[in-house]
DNA sequence: TTTAACTGTTAGATTAGTCTAACTTTATTA
DNA sequence: TAATAAAGTTAGACTAATCTAACAGTTAAA
């Protein structure tokens, strides 16, 4: 048995490892500041997912998950995201209230609860911000994606994903309209502070990098991020 | 905010006076016993939710519930039977397999969650133990009901609720084909064991008190338990 | 290559919730 | 009423998760 706060651990082991591209292994700073604790504690904590064979770790070296503890971190994300799913489309949540919930009922362990959630939703795909659920055997489809201040000028890209769930951004989301699987087009981009302005179902909106870093994209006819001949 | 444990303390208090006819309060013994802990413990805790204002209580007295102390129990109860019902409605869960979950659902606290959950299961009135389920203000109908080992031989009754939500009760109910609203009759009753006869859509069993003493009944054709001229 | 900056570890303290063992108070029974 | 039993409290200890402060190891710059 996990306790909450391991699940958190590996969690978050994830999001760093294994969804972000090209990185395999994290450092106990890095760590620590994506779980608003002190290294000291991560140090601590370290020596206990070691003994379970859930990282891979020595002293003063980088983490990385074992394969074990990357299927319970995989877990958890499945956990939150099909609740995340289950609270917008039953409960009439809108996507910047779903995350906050999530984050406990995630932790609520039942292979029965979550595979009957995910029955019941119809086996969906994607949450609300656009993010791939993992299935019940831990596996994802790890998709290419683009972020919005990828986009060159004049080109066009459809919206798949956000990166960032606080209630802030997808509230200034909501505020321009923007939702998942709508297309942008990049009017014009500042070399100076990178400040761009985008076409979104014909309304001009001004939008700063940290916004555009947070939108994931990938072209709008073949749906590819990489690669595309379009 | 309250704790898991805390949560449970009152939960577990409200069951033990509310739920109780005729209990206005309780000894430490007592609580302890159903909370699974030892009376040192509950001496502790006494105190933290004395400073909280949620019980009343001095040293070697009685415990009650303070009114504040007794709303918050009550909203956990509403969350338990919301959890047990949405899983048993739309996960498809047997009455048996509800319980456990429930103990770990009830503890997550969002008033827009279950009050989304109780609109999405179109407020329903009972859990699928037959137990009243609070409203949002934390108000119950409390239903007077006999036990079926109050029942005379002849006479018949409608089964309402069951008092014990064990798994092993629970599937034994289920053995013998009782449901909520069958009618019993009760054939014999031994005076040295009362082991009594019961006669379930036209099967006999022989059941022992222990069970008798766990199923709630009313009369079958008023509904009433008490003053019932039928 | 030596120092400075950064990264990570350890020691000691704290809090919540629990326990056992010893003690105190209240209730019951002789 | 005095002895005994039952109920309840307190002291001291433990675990998990956290912190701060001091220390140690690693990396990068001067
Ligand atoms: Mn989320
Ligand atoms: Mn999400
Ligand atoms: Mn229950
Ligand atoms: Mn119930």
């Amino acid at each position: 048995m996990l306790s909450f706060t391991e699940e958190n651990y590996l969690k978050t082991l994830v999001q760093l490892t294994v969804f972000s591209e090209g990185v395999e292994e994290v450092g106990v700073n890095s760590l620590a500041k994506n779980l608003s604790v002190k290294p000291a504690t991560v140090s601590d904590m370290l020596r206990k997912l070691k003994e379970k064979s859930l990282v891979n770790y020595k002293k003063y070296g980088k983490i990385s998950l074992t394969e074990e503890g990357k299927l319970a971190g995989m877990m958890v994300v499945r956990r939150h995201r099909l609740w995340e799913t289950f609270l917008y489309q039953k409960l009439d949540f809108s996507w910047d209230e779903v995350h906050e919930l999530a984050e406990e009922l995630e932790h609520v362990y039942s292979s029965k609860l979550i595979n009957g959630l995910d029955k019941f939703l119809e086996f969906p795909a994607f949450d609300p911000h656009g993010d791939a659920i993992p299935n019940a055997k831990g596996e994802i489809a790890l998709p290419f994606r683009k972020t919005l201040s990828e986009i060159s000028i004049g080109e066009s890209c459809r919206i798949v994903a956000v990166k960032d769930n606080s209630t802030d951004f997808l509230q200034y989301a909501d505020k321009i309209g923007l939702k998942i699987q709508d297309v942008i087009t990049i009017v014009a981009k500042e070399d100076f502070d990178a400040l761009t302005t985008i076409l979104i179902r014909n309304e001009e909106f001004v939008v700063s990098p940290k916004f555009t870093e947070n939108i994931f994209v990938v072209c709008r006819l073949c749906g590819k991020a990489k690669g595309c001949s379009c």
